[in-house]
DNA sequence: TACACTACCTTGCATTGACAAGTACCTTGT
DNA sequence: ACAAGGTACTTGTCAATGCAAGGTAGTGTA
């Protein structure tokens, strides 16, 4: 594979990520709340969603700016004390919308797809 | 849903957008080639996909820069000739390391929702 | 003390793409 | 002649995000 293909794929990889890491960051603190730091380490075990801090925190603010999250401190044996981001109504609300409209579009580049098939 | 959530969720929706119309116009081309005006009808027949011309050519243009799509004009019964889009096979290999791209992502997020689920 | 790891966050750059609006051309119907 | 619809494309605005890099601080350990 040469430099242009490469070059042109990662691109369009970035642009991908571009609103889905957000959609990430809610669905990893649904079930429970979560610390920025440990959002980081867990998402980077996960094939293509690997997130850095600086990706990460921005995310959060605007999350909690927006409303759609609130946090909490909470003191840590192995370091410094660890702020936890939980889901408000309003961002579950809003998760579970993105949710449809992520599975939505899912289905719509899926039939896409199909008829390249056929 | 007042203002702000809908601003906020709208404002997503065009983030998450970007990137993916790309796969999109590309998996529509897939299984044989179209013109532009046909590919802006088609997929505006697809939920979520909707797409307008000021986008389409955009996307066009930069796939035939990078070597991903060939054209070639045909005359029509209805109106002005048409230039259709069709992959190379460059193009075709791309799409398909995209698409798998896609699915691992589509994979990831449903990961991270079944835990949620827990 | 120095290092390493946990943990938070900010700044700024670089890059991009989506989209509205407008232009131009062809063909057909009234 | 004019309107309407098919067809292609450009310009410019707008806004946003991803991410690297750097900065602060607590804890434990060699």
């Amino acid at each position: 594979m040469d430099t242009v293909t490469a070059l042109s794929f990662d691109n369009w990889m970035t642009q991908l990520r571009k609103g889905l890491l957000e959609l990430a960051v809610l669905n990893s603190i649904a079930a429970a709340p979560l610390y920025g730091y440990d959002i980081v380490r867990r998402l980077s075990d996960v094939d293509h969603l690997v997130i850095t801090e600086g990706t990460v925190y921005p995310i959060l603010s605007r999350l909690k700016n927006s409303g759609l999250v609130e946090t909490y401190i909470e003191e840590s044996q192995e370091g410094p004390a660890r702020k936890y981001y939980r889901l408000t109504p309003r961002g579950r609300a809003d998760l579970h919308r993105m949710n449809q409209h992520w599975d939505n579009l899912h289905q719509a580049i899926g039939g896409l797809r199909k008829q390249g098939k056929r």
